[in-house]
DNA sequence: TTCTTCATGTAATTGGTTACATGATTAT
DNA sequence: ATAATCATGTAACCAATTACATGAAGAA
């Protein structure tokens, strides 16, 4: 009940094939929602079923056919009502903290090691977040109406990325001190 | 993959039944991974059936029975062998993150409703786990090898809830010139 | 008398992953 | 030659949620 409505979300900004979708959800909106293309496609038939969205085949010669699906005005209510009901709280699932809470049960240079791509993983992710940041919003205090959701969405993703590099480091000199 | 692994974990520091468990991952162990007792009854079914726990009935006079299940050796063995593979990167999916990429799309009040009721979630966690802090890690210098672990699982719950905060804060400050 | 705690589950359904499948075009 | 990109899906399976079920003890 909401890969539903981060694809409405993506349509509304604009229209877009499955493919379109699977790849828009391997960037931006990936770094909050992430979907494969297999799950896409069997959601967006049943949002075409809804009426949520309609869809348009375009031939394009040389290429396969692509469905362009375009929100509808079932869509854009259902999105309204969407935001309006309780945003549920959020599944926790880290496997990450597991294996830092298992610290004592298992290998410490093995802990350590995975403490450290993690780390890794995370300056990666926030190079790419600052790239967006920079390309797309040089200045911030110039934003347009509807740029304010897409850079506060990416500043969440920026503190979420220096606040997992810090706890590794936490992490890294604590053990580094036994 | 990995619920087996976090009840493993939960195991090994202390038996538990059933109920005890889901107890557990309603409180500590609940900040890193949630679980309902009916998901944890049938992975504890398929975790006997292969071993890695044994499980001894226990009758209490007017209460139910409770099934009181170890860790065996081929679970510690499987505790290990899941310690040594690479940490999958985890999956993830915040509806609160695609409502705030939304903003332009959905009506403003609703959105400073639902990151001040947000927030509060934050900060009635922060003030859960800095309790924990004090009742159980009242001198972090002076720490058991048994206890760094739990420890540090615990302060990267207290960074992750600050920064939820420092987020929420941020939306609701940049909203507000506007 | 109603609610909460203790204690265990089954059944149905939804959501998501993995594996498999096809086929042309363009870049290395 | 080989791999990647474009474009769409089906089938089988696994994980997780929701709803339903039982029953006694003790607290409000």
């Amino acid at each position: 009940m909401a890969l539903e409505h981060a694809i409405l979300v993506s349509l509304a900004e604009r229209s877009a094939s499955g493919y379109d979708l699977a790849r828009r959800f391997d960037a931006s909106i990936g770094h909050f929602w992430k979907a494969s293309h297999q799950q896409i496609y069997k959601v967006l038939a049943r949002m075409e079923a809804d009426g949520w969205v309609s869809t348009e085949r375009v031939s394009q010669g040389a290429r396969p056919d692509k469905k362009v699906h375009a929100i509808t005005e079932t869509g854009h209510a259902e999105l309204l009502a969407w935001s309006a009901r309780p945003t549920p709280a959020e599944a926790v699932r880290s496997e990450f903290a597991v294996r830092i809470r298992a610290l004592h049960l298992i290998d410490r240079a093995t802990v350590l090691g995975a403490v450290r791509d993690r780390r890794q993983q995370h300056e990666d992710a926030l190079a790419g977040y600052e790239a967006s940041r920079r390309k797309y919003f040089a200045d911030p205090a110039e934003l347009a109406d509807d740029e304010i959701g897409p850079y506060l969405a990416l500043r969440g993703g920026i503190r979420l990325e220096r606040n997992g590099i810090d706890w590794c480091d936490e992490i890294i000199e604590t053990l580094g001190q036994r």
